[in-house]
DNA sequence: TGTTACATTAGATATATTCCAAATAGTTCA
DNA sequence: TGAACTATTTGGAATATATCTAATGTAACA
């Protein structure tokens, strides 16, 4: 986990480098689950406390403004959030609601007609299913 | 707006044809927009109160579940809702947070390998950018 | 016609997230 | 350096969203 580009990273997008910022941003790096908020608030506490939950929502959401994090809502439950790093989809359980993810791959754009004035930022691909807990669990009924 | 079509769907998954529910569907049905639990709630009892907020949202689950509605989850709002008509893929607006129609074109799935065990049940395509109406509004500052 | 499963209700409760106003820390530059 | 400014953090209150509960009502059908 390479400190110096976390701090770059901040400051290219003009955010202090914090403790408390910087803690959440290395959480996410290498957390290769989709934690929710407060599962980073406990994370980046468990240690030694020194982040109110006010603050890790804070930095969540100017994490994600800056680019830096995504966040991905999931029907009826909290949201989850991941680092940016290499670019994929995902898989959102309907049974247990984690989200996991996939192997990127291009996904073709809409005719700009279809689009009409919209500004299109991005496009993000969900799959949707049992995930491989779930399906297993599901079939020994 | 078909009746009777509405009272088969419902028979074909099981569902009671019960006046709440029934008015959850026809006002879903001819709703262009993609509205809250909220919404439905208050538009279902604007003529004539007669549905609890519990309803409302029962029905919804309901309706989800039997696949004759889809829902929509946006980061940090409410839930939005569209009866499952003709296939599209959504465009979620940063800004306003406002979820509409992009006309529907097929999906590349992924290399299976890439899903594992996982059971596939369907794929989504969400836009993410501004609406026509805030593009607008962000060019005039 | 009585039993059972399905639905509805109002209000309480749970969960997730944001707001607020005061305190603190970092930055700038005279 | 240190005054002035800005960004950040904080705990707790407030809000928003959704679900649960327990009582009651309604339809289906054996």
């Amino acid at each position: 986990m390479d400190v110096a580009a976390i701090k770059r990273s901040f400051e290219g997008s003009g955010l202090r480098c914090t403790p408390q910022r910087y803690a959440v941003m290395a959480f996410l790096m290498d957390c290769n689950r989709h934690p929710t908020a407060a599962d980073i608030f406990e994370a980046v506490n468990r240690v030694d406390p020194r982040s109110s939950r006010a603050t890790t929502y804070n930095n969540l959401r100017d994490l994600v403004e800056a680019g830096l994090v995504r966040e991905v809502a999931v029907e009826g439950r909290a949201a989850r959030f991941d680092a940016k790093g290499m670019r994929h989809h995902h898989f959102i359980c309907d049974r247990c609601g984690n989200v996991e993810d996939v192997e990127w791959y291009d996904v073709p754009r809409p005719r700009s007609r279809a689009l009409g004035k919209r500004v299109l930022r991005e496009c993000e691909l969900i799959f949707r299913g049992l995930c491989t807990k779930c399906a297993g669990r599901t079939l020994s009924r």
